[in-house]
DNA sequence: TAAATTTGCGTAACTGGTTACGTAATTAAT
DNA sequence: ATTAATTACGTAACCAGTTACGCAAATTTA
């Protein structure tokens, strides 16, 4: 248990399955006890039969909460005893209708003793322990049933990325970052184009001085993505959302969402009305980071490159 | 949860199996969010690696609490991968030592980043639910140790048992019966002789009349077991205990136990100090019963009976 | 009424563990 | 110095469940 302790409470699925083993463990000795022939397995299936005559292989395994599979394999053990009996469905030919034979009908008797005894074990179990296992489970089902342990830690996960990644506004210093990010998905995926040489080798003269902007991610002090907001000439939009890159060393860490929030903030901070955008649909994160966002696709405008098959805009109001 | 709700506790086993499941299916896709390649089952043989640089297969297995060939099948799927080296002990041939490789280091420090988000949503959960499932399966771990479940079965069944037999003083019309028990345990095992006979045939005159005691157990009404105390002439012992004879369908209901015991304690109140018995060492169960009662094997006296091999005694002081 | 879809369920293959067993290396006992 | 017992660990077979798949019957849709 040392080992558990330590590592926390990460190993709660290890430490449920030993529990398990061991609450499990005893369960053919204690049959053995009152003399019945019956294996821990079939008890489900037993139960939900004594409860109810007859049931399909479907409604044992609803039942119980198996698989169907699992239901078939068990009452074709049981078949082989003797103690169900099966009978194919007169109106419905897929049905395999089980129910207890007379053998198993007896044993079912014999299964009452063993049930007052067990449960009498478990109370006396339940009630020397404070914390009360039995309603710590439930809690935990509903729990898991309302948010998923994926989705929790994909919060906590976010929320701590989120703390290391810092927004900063450009400064000629990330010239460099900014140009080499860009040219690696650029080039990775397409071939860098005229207009990309002459954004990427003078963001100041090219996007800043034309009243744009650019917007750094700092992930531990490193920069690790960047992103720029290019002032438009044209009637209906304010602002491209352009040149927006993320390391793959900063992969998964919410640095493009974070980023992307900012500039957004950033324009809208400067009166903007509504942001375009051009990308390509290959690069399916980056539809669905600006889908997230609120970007709706537009038909299509004239555009300066080659690898845009896709036009995006946001209303900002 | 109907199902489990309905039909108890005893289900305990079954409704912990399908929580592990929850807590435990998530375990591959969290890996994948974090990009790191690797399986959930291999997780405490890393964890342990980490800890401690070295191990052999036993070692990790003892402080991870499987198998020795879980870890051993483990270990043989992350060396393919290449995540750990092992190395031949030179001063222990049999000795494997296990250790993280280069690379197994790296994925070692990108589960740290996980283990942090894990633990943080396992303690969300936890401060969401009223009953504490940590503490809680501490606990049940605990009280399992000290007594297994099949201990705590065995005792409320021994419990419920001893209810439901009541002892009785013998009355004439229980002779029959203390007659057919008695003829066919001793028929199965051996066969009937002249001292049977005498005392089967005429308890009232053979038994009682001579200063003995025939005491009945009742199984839910029925008379299931007979027990004598046969007064006896010789200058050492008060009473023999004999013909005793439980039927079969009263077996492991702890009549024997329950219709010795108060022979035992009806010899006492006669104020006997000493009391004798005779058997056959192929009858395990009942030599078992006398040695649990307190019977002494002495050596061999002068005996009519032709199955007996073993005689024992009781001293009552 | 024919075609497409859904449902019931059996079989097969997989999974993550176990116990059983065999063998080689080491240690203890005579 | 043998012999016997113990230990380390790999392989095989099993176990109780699962998912994947396919077939046939029933139901829905066109």
């Amino acid at each position: 248990m040392g080992f558990f302790d330590e590592i926390g409470k990460v190993a709660i699925g290890s430490r449920l399955r030993m529990l398990t083993d061991k609450v499990t463990e005893d369960a053919a000795q204690i049959y053995k006890l009152y003399h019945i022939d019956m294996q821990p397995k079939w008890f489900p299936v037993f139960y939900a039969l004594t409860r109810q005559r007859e049931k399909t292989i479907t409604e044992l395994a609803k039942a119980i909460g198996h698989s169907h599979p699992s239901v078939s394999k068990i009452i074709s053990e049981m078949l082989k005893k003797g103690y169900v009996k099966e009978n194919k469905d007169k109106t419905d030919g897929r049905r395999n209708v089980i129910s207890l034979s007379k053998k198993g009908m007896k044993i079912s008797a014999a299964l009452e003793d063993q049930l007052i005894d067990v449960n009498a074990a478990i109370e006396e179990i339940s009630a020397q322990a404070q914390h009360k296992l039995w309603e710590a489970i439930g809690e935990w089902e509903f729990l898991l049933e309302q948010k998923s342990l994926l989705r929790r830690v994909t919060e906590k996960k976010k929320e701590r990325d989120g703390a290391n990644v810092e927004i900063i506004d450009y400064k000629s210093e990330h010239q460099e970052v900014f140009r080499s990010l860009n040219v690696e998905w650029i080039s990775k995926y397409f071939t860098m184009e005229e207009s990309d040489y002459k954004a990427l080798d003078d963001p100041q003269g090219y996007i800043l001085d034309n009243g744009g902007f650019i917007l750094v991610a700092l992930y531990g002090g490193e920069a690790l993505g960047v992103c720029a907001l290019i002032k438009m000439n044209d009637g209906e939009y304010d602002f491209e959302l352009a040149k927006m890159a993320v390391s793959p060393k900063a992969q998964g860490k919410n640095v493009g969402f974070l980023l992307a929030k900012a500039i957004i903030e950033k324009a809208k901070s400067l009166g903007a009305a509504k942001i375009y955008l051009e990308s390509n649909t290959i690069l399916k994160p980056a539809i669905n980071l600006y889908h997230k966002l609120g970007f709706q696709k537009v038909p299509g405008k004239p555009t300066p490159y080659a690898r845009c098959n896709i036009q995006m805009e946001l209303n900002l109001n």
